[in-house]
DNA sequence: TCTGGGGTCCTAGGACCC
DNA sequence: TCTGGGGTCCTAGGACCC
């Protein structure tokens, strides 16, 4: 989905269409004001000129999504609020409005599967499509179900996309970057040299910040650079694993299917606050916070219908440091105050001696509610009970 | 006044088991 | 004088993605 957060706001306030608009950092909606300013009259009349900027923002944030006209001042998603309040003061800021965009998320995920059933989620504004089987799927190289997909999504949520279509998904997200926004993109495998080649590292999904500044040390930059190198170097360089699947990737190769169920790994709530907290000072506050993560992952636990084993803590200092720590326990659980004390007792484990931006509260290894996996209680077998298998048989 | 929140997957060492 | 070889699970950290 094109610039999903901000285009979602656009639709509520169509008269910021053109104009710069970042969605992020807020806690509370800061457009709040504005409406109230304006409570007389339907959302999209209140005057553009009305509503805030990120030059007056204050506070910790990142920018969630930013719409094109902002991107051309060099604001783009995860950068810091401050950061881009420098690079484009005039912008509008609004905060995401998290319900109405999995509101819609949930709807452009419905007309795709509608028209081809073999989807697999990549988030919230991402997915896979499995063309092969859909009658039509090979016209036009995929160009024509391309097209009836960008089109039903936008009747029936008056959003735009970008579809990428190519051999595999690597290819395929590749080629959903190369007509943003409201594009389609077909790349065939003949096209590797001319179109993929000439790219940065960086654009390989699974190439990082890290990645690719080891790449560059290298003298490696664009992915031809890459498909150029021995596998044998980039083993020794990268290991085995990473090592063979650059090669691969910078071939164009990859035969990840697409995978239309999975189930959770983990549930987790964490908060940055407001100013950095001191673990002896804001006891009581900390101690609120934490308590309230806990009752949230163990509400999203329940509502979900999952429990969980291991409790995990993670926390970050002022310094940006992370330390997490986690314990396994018996039996699964979905309860907020088992969570908690389990989680307390991670607490004592880590260092206080550095003020915290950020708490964090996980649930992992988790089976759902109610099957015979969270259910089943471990009890030992006992000799006479256990019959013989063949080798132990005599 | 830098740097969110919710995830997955990988690595690596150590415990423990057969 | 020589001290295995598998395997799984747990824990901590980190890279990466949307």
């Amino acid at each position: 989905m094109d610039a999903f957060f901000a285009s979602v706001e656009l639709l509520r306030y169509p008269q910021l269409k053109g104009l710069p608009v970042v969605i992020g950092g807020g806690r509370r909606r800061v457009d709040e004001m504005v409406r109230e300013r304006f409570s007389d009259r339907p959302l999209s009349e209140i005057p553009a000129g009305a509503f805030p900027l990120l030059k007056d923002y204050v506070g910790r944030g990142v920018i969630t999504t930013a719409t094109y006209p902002a991107r051309q001042f060099g604001v783009g998603s995860a950068m810091g609020m401050m950061k881009a309040a420098r690079l484009c003061p005039q912008a509008i800021v609004l905060p995401a409005d998290f319900d109405e965009v999995r509101r819609l998320s949930r709807a452009f995920k419905a007309v795709i599967r509608d028209i081809a059933p073999v989807v697999e989620d990549r988030g919230i504004d991402e997915v896979y499509i499995d063309f092969t089987d859909v009658p039509g799927g090979q016209r036009e190289g995929g160009r024509v179900l391309a097209r009836l997909i960008q089109k039903s999504i936008f009747e029936a949520t008056r959003l735009t996309c970008s579809i990428g279509v190519a051999p595999n998904k690597l290819l395929a997200k590749m080629a959903s970057e190369f007509n943003k926004p409201n594009g389609i993109s077909i790349v065939h495998e003949d096209d590797l040299q001319s179109r993929i080649w000439p790219l940065a590292v960086r654009k390989i999904n699974g190439i990082g910040p890290k990645a690719e500044a080891k790449l560059l040390r290298l003298h490696v930059h664009t992915i031809g650079d890459l498909a150029a190198q021995d596998p044998e170097w980039l083993v020794d360089n990268f290991g085995q694993s990473t090592g063979r699947w650059m090669h691969n990737v910078a071939w164009g190769r990859d035969d990840r299917p697409v995978v239309t169920e999975s189930e959770p790994v983990s549930m987790s709530r964490e908060t940055t606050f407001d100013r950095d907290l001191h673990a002896v000072r804001d006891r009581a506050e900390l101690g609120a916070i934490f308590t309230d993560l806990c009752e949230r992952v163990a509400d999203d636990l329940r509502r979900k219908g999952y429990v969980g084993k291991t409790i995990g803590i993670k926390l970050r200092y002022d310094d940006f440091r992370t330390a997490t720590r986690d314990h396994t326990l018996e039996h699964f659980t979905d309860d907020a105050k088992a969570i908690r004390r389990v989680a307390g007792l991670c607490l004592k484990r880590v260092p206080l001696d550095r003020k915290l931006r950020l708490l964090g509260v996980r649930v992992g290894k988790l089976a759902r509610a109610g099957s015979t996996e969270a259910t089943a209680v471990a009890a030992p077998l006992r000799v006479e009970e256990h019959t013989p298998d063949l080798f132990q048989a005599g």
